[in-house]
DNA sequence: CTCTGTTTGCGTACATCGTACCTGAATGGC
DNA sequence: GCCATTCAGGTACGATGTACGCAAACAGAG
């Protein structure tokens, strides 16, 4: 029955390893997954390629198709296993404020040892069954605080926005220099330094040179950076929060 | 001599017209980036290929090679032509939130007219003269109110977040359909929708459900759903401002 | 054990992509 | 009119996702 009719790879179940009468399924689909994880967190997502996966595995590409639909539906799954690797607590603590941080940082964590993360999760909408436990413990988070279901949806959808944006800025030269071939050093003097420096010198953004070069948090540690953003946020939210003494 | 070293689209100056003997160019940077564009409107960013675009404008896919160094950076060129649709006054009007509500719903507007555009926006850092201007204007925005230049860059870049979040929020999952071949109708229905239903009918997820089936602003035309959110990203830039009578 | 039906492993093949290279035509200066 | 120069565009190469089909492996029936 090769007509398999189309549906989300998280309603179509794994091969089972005994349907009936047949060679038993030499991998699973985990195993294909973190494969798929191990070689973009070496190479880039871009060198995780069907034949390249395969080749790790000591297998032929079209083997992959027996564990995994199409490619795309491989990107949802690896998503959803470095999600996976997000450790929370079993349920909230009372202060949301130290669980919405709990939750930034352990996802920003996620997006620096995998750092094709961020760019898949933005390029597609997707619902695995990690991203939905990380999701629903930021909802709670905010739960029973006196917001409506709308804010509280709202907070979350802020907050998820600005650490996808941040983690983004934190490692998109890095990662464009590497996407490139180029070593970041030389990337970043031979190819997108002379711009900056035309820009700059050509005084007609005023602001923008202020911020590159008369910034103190731009020579922070990019974790306190981070934090620093990542306060505003929450500061953006308590201000809605009627008995906000943050808990 | 053709070995042009590796620099930004943005140093690299179009071919003269008239440089020497020789045929005069047919097309223009200009021109190629318009037929990118317009394939990419109609028909996806991925179906907007060298050989597509070549073929469009009635030449051969090489040929685009003489005006274009690499395909990504035309990708820079098209993001950088539709950033110029973007219209804005001279000068700041002095009301940082119309000006930051104006700047954000125009770029809203061009996300929708060219779906594509947030999801190239984001995929890669670029810093092409047009989102130059925008971004100097949103920065002047917050300039003078008492903010230092790391919070005024702080903010853009969250109300950035917010407004590049909202937009694919807004058009993601139809984009997500187009791109699979299913027209939106069957995909919601037969793709995605049992999985969802699925989730919700597990009650494993009460607080995603909620944000599912209780919500009002979810039924709300998405422009006001656009504002609604904007507004909570601008009020928590306005409880830093001292001054704060939003003027 | 032998036979048979089922299921997996995987080689082959195809369409499509970006783009390196090369040939030939067009064109302005002498 | 000749020639150096420059562009148009065909051909070609390596890489991609994946449709297809065959051979091998294995469980159960006889």
């Amino acid at each position: 029955m090769p007509d398999e009719e189309p549906t989300s790879i998280w309603m179509l179940p794994e091969r089972q390893e005994r349907s009936g009468p047949g060679r038993r399924p030499g991998y699973s689909r985990e195993q294909v997954t973190r494969t798929a994880v191990q070689i973009a967190d070496a190479e880039g997502v871009e060198a995780a390629t069907m034949r390249r996966i395969a080749c790790e595995l000591g297998t032929g590409a079209m083997s992959l198709y027996r564990y995994v639909p199409k490619r795309d539906d491989l990107f949802d799954l690896m998503i959803d296993m470095v999600m996976g690797e997000i450790e929370l607590p079993d349920g909230t603590s009372g202060d949301w404020r130290a669980d919405l941080s709990l939750v930034a940082h352990q996802i920003r964590a996620a997006g620096l040892r995998h750092s094709w993360l961020i760019a898949l999760l933005t390029s597609r909408p997707t619902l695995g069954p990690q991203l939905l436990r990380v999701h629903e413990f930021a909802l709670s988070a905010l739960d029973r605080r006196g917001l409506d279901i709308d804010d509280i949806t709202g907070f979350v959808g802020m907050l998820s926005d600005y650490v996808h944006g941040a983690i983004r800025r934190e490692i998109g030269w890095l990662e464009e220099a590497r996407r490139t071939g180029l070593d970041p050093e030389r990337w970043k003097r031979d190819y997108i330094g002379p711009y900056v420096r035309q820009v700059v010198e050509s005084g007609a953004h005023p602001l923008f040179n202020r911020s590159l070069l008369e910034s103190r948090t731009a020579h922070l540690p990019p974790a306190e950076r981070f934090q620093y953003g990542l306060d505003r946020v929450l500061n953006g939210i308590g201000a809605h929060i009627t008995s906000d003494i943050s808990r």
